[in-house]
DNA sequence: CTGGGGAGGGGGCCC
DNA sequence: CGGGCCCCCTCCCCA
């Protein structure tokens, strides 16, 4: 049993402070050298943390640890030439979080690896088991994903810190340390969270409110712009502070995805299928 | 010990 | 069917 593997099954926690190897993945246990190249400058957009525009910037990969990163990345990262001519350093760094993060540009190379060289999993009784942990899942699909939580690298990094998450939820949550966003307000106090478990643990320790929800019941859903902190249950509420408020938010144009808005059935903008291109505005239509 | 901040991991729905 | 995304519960850490 080698190093690497010794670790993953002791789930050792990452400490990148400390950690001076990475893990040997073969494939990615170099520094890969990037250059961020603002291809474009003139794209207006809400700005909180200092922005630097027009320059080019050393950004060096070490794990999943970049050496520099600003607070938005809103234009188009290309490697440095230089570069080495691994996989990874031939495609351009994509951008995710509406601006607060980026793909990791190592992580498939390393889920490769670690898949390939670790994840000795079997199918048992109609379920399918981790070769890590022996941890059961019913699905192929569950599996995969806990087998990435076997892995230092993350799929996800926080152009603030750079630290890294297997899931755009997670880092969507951790921006919030770095925006100051806090969607879930007590309605007894002034405090306010920024997860809602947060919220409701608050108001059973402090206030003595026991909420009724089953158990994982999911609760009514929260809008929240990461931008402004601007809440609303309301979807169409939510779309609308987005379009006037935001208008080169992605999320513009996912109003279609029941994942971002969930529309009802009364809603004037639910009664828009995708077919109805007449509700599209000008850059709506430009992206189709 | 308590309350709050932050994150890990799994369930479930949608694309 | 796999991945993306949102959510909940739970745990750990710290003041």
């Amino acid at each position: 049993m080698d190093e690497n593997f010794r670790r993953l099954q002791s789930n050792e926690k990452h400490q990148s402070d400390t950690m001076e190897q990475p893990l040997d993945l073969s494939l990615s246990n170099t520094k890969m050298p990037f250059t961020i190249e603002y291809l474009t400058s003139n794209i207006p957009h809400q700005k909180r943390k200092p922005f630097f525009s027009n320059q080019q910037l050393p950004l060096t990969l070490v794990e999943n640890k970049p050496s520099y990163f600003h607070s938005k990345l809103t234009e188009h990262v290309v490697p440095n030439a230089s570069s080495p001519s691994v996989r990874t350093a031939t495609s351009a760094l994509e951008i995710v979080n509406g601006g607060h993060g980026i793909k990791n540009p190592l992580f498939d190379c390393a889920t490769e690896a670690l898949q390939i060289k670790y994840a000795n999993s079997a199918k048992h009784d109609a379920e399918f088991v981790c070769g890590l942990c022996t941890k059961t899942f019913k699905l192929q699909r569950l599996l995969n994903r806990h087998l990435k939580n076997h892995s230092q690298l993350k799929r996800y990094l926080c152009t603030f810190c750079g630290k890294g998450f297997n899931d755009t939820f997670d880092l969507k949550r951790h921006t919030r340390t770095h925006t100051g966003v806090r969607p879930f307000k007590c309605q007894h106090c002034e405090k306010a969270f920024t997860q809602r478990c947060s919220l409701e643990s608050h108001q059973r320790k402090v206030h003595g409110l026991n909420h009724t929800y089953g158990y994982k019941t999911r609760r009514n859903k929260l809008y929240v712009c990461e931008d402004c902190g601007h809440t609303s249950t309301d979807p169409t509420n939510h779309y609308e502070h987005i379009k006037i408020f935001h208008p080169y938010s992605p999320l513009i144009h996912r109003y279609y995805d029941k994942r971002q808005f969930k529309f009802d059935s009364n809603s004037s903008l639910s009664m828009k299928s995708t077919s109805d291109r007449s509700f599209l505005s000008d850059d709506d239509h430009h992206l189709q």
